[in-house]
DNA sequence: TGTACATCAGTGAACGCGCGTTCACTGATGTAC
DNA sequence: TGTACATCAGTGAACGCGCGTTCACTGATGTAC
């Protein structure tokens, strides 16, 4: 293979894009140099001509995860015009965001891990916090504190998927959802 | 040193104790043998004396991790005879629980690591799951369907705290648990 | 109660595998003329 | 447009460090008499 601009560009983001989506399913220990380059379509020894080290291409994949979130997010919300903040609700509810955690909001995926991380990855998690927040604040109904009403909200979203996706049971983990997707509807 | 069965015992339960502790504060792939051994007061070499593997260590310490949570918030609900709800939803949201995940509740800090893991973790953590439920069911105000608001609660106290710790700036982290406590107890 | 022996928890050196990283090399594409 | 050369993304073998695991050994305590 030969060396145009725009091919080592595809590359880059080729590897990126696969870091981010195994970095939401395994986390950020797991995936491997070696493991994510195969996905990529390549071998493991051209790394280190497109990232520093394993270490900068995790930072950027979290990074990325975490900024995808939102963007998914707040495209669900606009799918449902009448009510979008049901249509946000319903798709972070929804049996196939439980599933595929890999495509999904890194904010449940990467909290373990932001808690634990350095600041560049606190700050990037935190920044994609206000995001959430300040999208479904405005989605809320007005009346009450709708920050608080966001933050409660939130926080049931991310707690719920998280619980939704460990445990084993698959009627406790559908309850899970369904029941929260009811209570978190039935306030407005 | 001699091997009184008593001093084993009090070996084996020490290092899973440590090893309990460490697997909520770095989860389930950090804690080396070596460290883990060395909290305990050992070397590594005797670790082997002890338990199977690694793996088998880190199976038992997640297990126990996950098993003292609800153990802990129970005897918190206990502190606040009048309210118990409030007294379990003020210990979970308290700065303390949120500053010390080492001896806190497992579901946050190993959600992420049980979706990922196998079906005997799972299973331990979805009972978990089941015994908060339980505990809260209990505990929130008969008359409108109290498993459903039990989800919620036990939802929004898990993603709260997760977020909490993982974003950077402590004003939004003490915004989401301060507000998070507000919205819960209000609804009573 | 005292003595000799057996046991085995704990020690620390050594091993070996996995994985991140390096490096000499390849060959397709870009550039110069 | 065609030819010669330079570049550098990608390859795959090899390196080396960290860490889980093994093992020969130690010595304090338990047991037998």
């Amino acid at each position: 293979m030969g060396h145009s601009q725009v091919a080592r560009a595809q590359t880059h983001e080729r590897v990126l894009r696969v870091a981010a989506r195994r970095v939401r399913e395994d986390g950020l220990e797991h995936p491997g140099v070696s493991e994510l380059m195969r996905e990529a379509g390549l071998t493991h020894g051209g790394f280190y001509k497109h990232f520093a080290s394993r270490e900068d291409l995790i930072r950027q994949a979290a990074a990325l995860a975490l900024a995808k979130g939102t963007q998914q997010m707040a495209q669900a919300a606009r799918t449902d015009e009448a009510e979008p903040l049901t249509g946000l609700i319903e798709a972070y509810l929804s049996r196939r965001h439980r599933d595929d955690p890999g495509t999904g909001c890194a904010l449940v995926t990467l909290g373990s891990a932001a808690a634990r991380g350095d600041n560049e990855l606190r700050d990037a998690y935190e920044e994609q916090v206000r995001q959430y927040l300040g999208l479904i604040t405005e989605l809320v109904p007005a009346g009450q504190d709708q920050r608080a009403e966001a933050i409660l909200v939130l926080s049931a979203l991310v707690g719920g998927v998280l619980m939704a996706r460990a445990v084993r049971d698959e009627n406790l983990s559908d309850e899970l959802l369904t029941t929260l997707f009811d209570k978190l509807i039935e306030r407005r």
